[in-house]
DNA sequence: GCCGTTTTCGGCCCGACTGTTTTCAGTCG
């Protein structure tokens, strides 16, 4: 059993619990266990008492085991046959939540979508109390939407449109102070629309400007506080401006990054101390008194807090240790080691690609290019690679502070053989290993294959682990712990792969592998033209979202410890 | 269901908005 699974079982628990109409702060109860489990630092099968986790009692703590031993829950089962299963999907639907959706269940006997669909249409849902015509409407129009899933923006195509808007909400004459919030300040990998905070003392004349730009193509809410328009700037995207008054800009900065989930711990954390925390500031009850703050930090100092940045505020851990990590920033990145060139399917040289680099302040980087299988990228054969070898010399020979590595992106094939024999793979300064075929074998298959690769000594990093692409394409069914316990026996590193559609691995993962089981990675950009190497950026944005620091990253090595790391890989 | 240097009972994050109501429940972020 492993921590995603035991916590998907507590979250649905959850949600049908909330459908049956239990107290809501049971089913709480529940949802703050399935995050304990999913964040905690020891591996879920080697927790002992799993009530030591916060917010698991004595109650959750049986129907956790339970869950480890049976692989089910008993308790679950029974509100499953109590409850239709197509319920909880309904919850998806904008303006319906489970109260709602038990009344249409008992009234109507609504068990689904389609039972739903049937019930607006015949006009039947407008009279059930609490419901209406305008609520009816609503429903409709989620109904038709239904099988569109909002697709989230991926965050590099977001970061510049933000740039932009704000940019230009900083022009209009009576805004005082503009930051961008939201999931972006989190740079979290995806986005569902961008929001800003705007101080002002006219957010009247500033609503108006902005529902006035050329671009937006649509206004779904005017008010006094708030503006919503849809914009088109080379995607269409929905913007949310919120305009609070100077004084309480830091505050609303603060509540509208979230996540809300860390909300929440702030404020139960202020609730301690005997204040209530809002958008608008800090309030003290007892003296009447709001506190309000110039910067963010001065709001974490009064709650005794460490300054905690954007990218770490998630609820997992950070308003509840005492030192938070030195995160790894950009200025701690000397390399990228894994990029493509014309030998194989990129669009540069080898010197073109050494020259950008350099001109990014790196100290080295390394050619990664295709391995003779992958026909479709030109992959390279043995002798290629040689030829490849001696044109790495001669540019290594020209450039000055600047090293470059030969190395390889080698598939390793469906039947979990490698792409090239040792004798080849020993010529090489570094070697990273991938999946680009069999996607679909089963778990056992796929996870047996990669460990494979990994107990190569001349393997030593595996790219893009999970396979995954934004929007795109599942994860391939790897049993990631597996692959970790490997990474930790034979030393190899994991990538994160900094193109923008992978991110992979992911900051979830990348913080459980470096905190469960010690693991060391390299963020690479993966590029395949110079330009692709300042994807490096939003890899960064990732690591640090999840915990990393520059030391529990090789590419922060210099290149006497980096070349030091590759031979001792390989038992030198 | 969980939790406790004010507590073993009575709380559990906060406010805005919508659509339903005629003072508020439900939903959302």
């Amino acid at each position: 059993m492993r921590s995603g699974q035991l916590a998907a079982i507590l979250k649905e628990l959850a949600d049908m619990m909330e459908l049956k109409g239990e107290n809501p702060f049971k089913v709480n109860a529940y949802r703050r266990a399935a995050r304990a489990v999913e964040n905690s630092r020891v591996p879920i099968d080697a927790l002992e008492r799993p009530e030591e986790l916060p917010g698991v009692g004595k109650g959750t703590a049986a129907v956790i085991r339970e869950i480890m031993e049976t692989g089910q829950s008993k308790q679950l089962d029974e509100i499953r046959n109590l409850l239709p299963a197509g319920l909880p999907e309904l919850m998806r639907l904008p303006g319906l939540g489970p109260k709602s959706i038990h009344v249409l269940y008992r009234e109507l006997g609504v068990t689904g979508i389609e039972e739903l669909r049937q019930a607006v249409e015949a006009g039947r849902v407008r009279h059930l109390p609490g419901f209406g015509e305008k609520k009816e409407r609503n429903l409709a129009e989620g109904i038709r939407k239904w099988n569109k899933r909002p697709v989230r923006t991926l965050l590099i195509h977001a970061l510049p449109v933000a740039e932009t808007l704000e940019k230009r909400l900083r022009q209009i004459p009576q805004v005082e102070r503009v930051e961008p919030a939201g999931s972006l300040r989190r740079r979290k990998e995806t986005v569902k629309d961008l929001d800003f905070v705007v101080a002002t003392e006219h957010p009247a004349v500033v609503a108006e400007r902005i529902t006035a730009m050329p671009e937006v193509t649509q206004v779904l809410n005017h008010g006094e506080t708030k503006v919503s328009v849809m914009v088109e700037m080379g995607l269409a995207i929905q913007v949310d401006v919120r305009l609070v008054q100077p004084e309480q800009f830091v505050s609303a900065l603060h509540h509208f990054t979230g996540s809300k989930e860390h909300n929440v711990r702030i404020r139960q954390r202020a609730k301690e101390l005997g204040w209530k925390v809002s958008e608008y500031g800090i309030f003290d009850p007892e003296k009447e008194e709001v506190f309000t703050f110039r910067e963010e930090r001065e709001m974490f100092d009064k709650l005794g807090l460490p300054f905690v940045v954007p990218e770490l505020r998630e609820d997992r851990g950070e308003v509840d240790i005492p030192t938070l990590p030195e995160l790894l920033g950009i200025e701690d990145y000397r390399g990228d080691l894994h990029m493509h060139t014309r030998w194989s399917d990129g669009s540069a040289t080898v010197e073109e690609m050494a020259i950008a680099a350099q001109k990014r302040g790196y100290a080295y980087i390394a050619i990664t290019d295709h391995s003779q299988s992958l026909k479709v990228a030109s992959g390279l054969t043995a002798d290629d690679l040689k030829r490849q070898r001696e044109e790495i010399d001669q540019v290594n020979d020209r450039l000055d502070g600047m090293t470059v590595l030969a190395g390889v992106e080698m598939d390793i094939l469906p039947d979990g053989s490698l792409d090239y024999p040792d004798e080849v793979l020993q010529e090489l300064d570094l070697v990273i290993a991938s999946i680009h075929s069999g996607f679909r074998q089963d778990e056992e298959t796929l996870t047996s294959r990669m460990i494979a690769a990994m107990e190569n000594p001349y393997v030593h990093i595996i790219a893009h682990p999970t396979g995954r692409l934004i929007n795109r394409r599942d994860p391939y069914g790897l049993d990631l712990d597996r692959v970790f316990e490997a990474a930790k026996r034979t030393g190899t590193v994991l990538e994160l792969n900094a193109n923008p559609h992978r991110l992979d691995l992911n900051d979830w993962y990348l913080k459980r592998g470096k905190e469960e089981y010690g693991l060391r990675f390299s963020i690479n950009t993966d590029a395949h033209t110079p330009e692709m190497l300042s994807h490096i950026g939003v890899g960064i944005a990732t690591a640090r979202r999840g915990w990393l620091e520059a030391e529990d990253v090789i590419n922060t090595y210099s290149i006497d410890r980096l070349k030091d790391w590759l031979a001792q890989k390989r038992g030198g």
